[in-house]
RNA sequence: UGCCCGAUGGUGUAAUGGUAGCACAAACGACUCUGACUCGUUUUGUCUAGGUUCGAGUCCUAGUCGGGCAGCCA
């Protein structure tokens, strides 16, 4: 069964409250805004991890509990690193991390569509963006910067006009070492002080392509003496003669970041413009240049959050890059990487993503949380939803001798305790069975509830059984266990009660399939990889383990997907990649909890 | 060394001048046809020093420690 949509626990959870929150609460009661807008502006150049589904989960909560909107918005403003194939995966990655859960607020645009020249305050220098429609069509699309460009180049033109911008000739070594030191005021470029007049040309030739890469800029005109150096004359507009994999060959310039930002909210109507802490020292210049431009009030407002660190794990798109480049991993959707795709294919719920951003909360703190809290809400979620199987890892042939070759004892097993009324299936009992070699110890160890010589253990949804002998190979390895079933205490029967300390898995030898079934565990051994010199030297070597598993008949018919439990050993789900009808490949989403293996 | 931000148990967070609470983790116990789940119990905390106040985790000052910022990246 699909879990996707699973948000039983954090329905009945008190909504979310943070320092946020409370902003955005104070402006509704208030009435400062007709409607809460958030947006989730990715760029598209590389693929979105559980970091962003933080992000994601903050700004498409808050439109949600106001029932506000929330924009998918592309911030494309530099194209040599950017690709439709990042777009694409961004969009599944965002559609799936909300699926039933915040649709209403996600907004789209018709497709194709652009900002419209408005004439607003008695100028026609503003742009709004296009009517909105709710509902997601094949003739729709999220938002991109780069169908602001248009507006965002005739909000420059504004700037030069009213004397805030200047067309710099300095070349980018010598920008930089005109910008001074942190400590150390920044000189004036020789070019500052040009007219407007010269100013409005040069930067219609820089649009018409008269200049090549980095010959001018546009840059504010701010104070280089500034404390905070993003207000030393930050650019405005780069040269790039190169095509745009959303916009075209249309331009040959284009607008950074913190020009493109602040007026993209603008044009979409944000009213929050929420980020990570690293953009915090932008603010001021997000502010100057909506100020600057005199824009009808009330402008969007940036505020910053600290991203989220999970241990045992790396965030970075360097570091990811990286893993995946030198092969360390196998692509992108590797289920050992904390991408959201990866995350997918390993079997983890969005649910699960949801509750990680829901207990984690919201600070400006920048810690590091522990990876088990994730785990507990990856099972939290598994446990309520996955249906119970029975799978064997490890096989350790079982002769149960009492019974007759051929026979089939059926036996009802519980799909799911969680459920209020659980439903069952049937399972074969035969002569022959698998139980995990694990489950089996000749010489136990002090407080073994598993099977050992002239011990009893019961099987799973079956009955009791005795071990009475165990037949070795030549080479001293054990080749099969021969056991008595007491089928009297199977259910329905006379000593149906009877108690026995360890109760095991297993599967018929007779009907059961064969799997790979591939065991991950986490992709490093230190807890802060990303702390260390070399990262990849902490890499986990046996993160992935591949067994050729016995499961249940059931398991035959299994989807993508769906999520199971195999008892007493953790979730799975088929991997939909590389599964055949000839070859089913499961993913081990987590283990159980497992309160024994520690000690 | 300039500017900005932060600091509450092992970890993440709450307490909005009035009993330091929650979750995870850990330990122990109960239950158990999953050594799971569930339930119960327990351990552990306000960076330091001053100040304001009847009262400070919260407000003020100074310090300490940690993070961020000097891309024609976002």
């Amino acid at each position: 069964m699909s879990v996707e949509n699973n948000d039983r626990s954090a329905a009945a959870a008190p909504a979310p409250s943070d320092f946020i929150r409370d902003i955005v609460a104070q402006h509704v009661a208030e009435k400062r805004y007709q409607k809460i807008v958030t947006r989730f502006p990715p760029e598209p150049n590389g693929y979105l991890h559980i970091g962003h589904s933080k992000s994601i989960c903050l700004n498409f909560g808050i439109a949600r509990e106001n029932n506000g909107q929330c924009n998918l918005r592309f911030d494309d403003t530099n194209p040599v690193k950017e690709d439709t194939e990042y777009v694409d995966a961004i969009i599944a990655d965002v559609k799936w991390l909300i699926d039933g859960w915040a649709d209403h607020c996600l907004a789209y645009k018709a497709k194709g569509a652009h900002p419209e020249k408005q004439t607003v305050n008695g100028r026609e220098d503003f742009f709004i963006a296009p009517a909105l429609s709710s509902q997601p069509s094949t003739t729709s699309e999220p938002f991109f910067a780069s169908d602001y460009f248009e507006a965002i180049y005739a909000y420059a033109v504004e700037l030069i006009k009213r004397g805030k911008a200047y067309v710099d000739d300095l070349t980018p070594e010598e920008t930089d070492a005109y910008r001074g030191a942190p400590d150390k005021p920044g000189r004036e470029s020789p070019w500052r002080n040009r007219s407007i007049a010269e100013n409005l040309e040069l930067f219609t030739r820089m649009r018409a392509g008269d200049f090549p890469n980095g010959a001018k800029s546009l840059r504010a005109k701010i104070d280089m003496a500034a404390p905070n150096v993003w207000l030393r004359d930050p650019l405005l507009y780069r040269i790039r003669h190169v095509a745009h994999h959303h916009a075209g060959d249309k331009w040959c310039i284009y607008p950074l970041y913190d020009f493109a930002h602040c007026l993209s909210d603008y044009i979409e109507g944000v009213t929050h413009s929420i980020c990570t802490l690293e953009f915090e020292v932008h603010r001021p210049l997000y502010d100057w240049i909506l100020e600057n431009l005199d824009l009808p009030r009330p402008l969007p407002r940036q505020y910053e959050f600290a991203k989220l660190n999970l241990s045992y794990m790396v965030f970075s798109k360097r570091r990811l890059i990286q893993l995946v480049q030198e092969k360390l991993v196998h692509g992108w959707d590797d289920p050992r990487l904390p991408t959201i795709s990866g995350a997918r294919r390993r079997g983890i719920p969005a649910s699960a993503l949801r509750k990680l951003s829901a207990t984690v909360g919201v600070t400006k703190f920048d810690g590091l949380t522990d990876i088990a809290v994730f785990e507990h809400c990856i099972r939290e979620e598994l446990n309520a939803a996955a249906q119970r199987r029975l799978a064997v890892l490890r096989p350790l042939k079982l002769v149960l001798t009492n019974i007759p070759e051929g026979e089939v004892i059926e036996c009802d097993a519980t799909n799911n305790p969680q459920d209020e009324s659980p439903t069952t299936r049937k399972i074969a009992l035969t002569r022959e069975v698998y139980i995990e070699t694990e489950d089996f110890a000749e010489v136990p160890p002090p407080k073994y509830f598993r099977l050992k010589p002239g011990g009893e253990v019961r099987l799973k949804y079956a009955c009791i059984i005795k071990c009475d002998e165990i037949v070795k190979a030549p080479d001293g390895s054990i080749k099969e266990l021969r056991c008595t079933a007491d089928l009297s205490t199977r259910a329905g029967g006379p000593n149906v009660d009877r108690k026995v300390k360890g109760t095991i898995h297993w599967v018929s030898a007779q009907t059961c399939i064969d799997a790979e079934v591939r065991l991950y565990d986490r992709l490093f051994t230190v807890a802060e990889p990303a702390a260390e010199e070399d990262f990849k030297k902490h890499i986990n070597p046996h993160s992935l383990e591949i067994v050729t598993a016995k499961l249940e008949f059931a398991l035959a018919g299994a989807l993508p997907d769906e999520r199971y439990q195999f008892e007493r050993l953790g979730y799975f789900t088929l991997d939909a990649k590389d599964s055949t009808p000839a070859r089913p490949v499961f993913n081990r989403t987590i283990t159980l909890k497992d309160t024994w293996a520690k000690k």
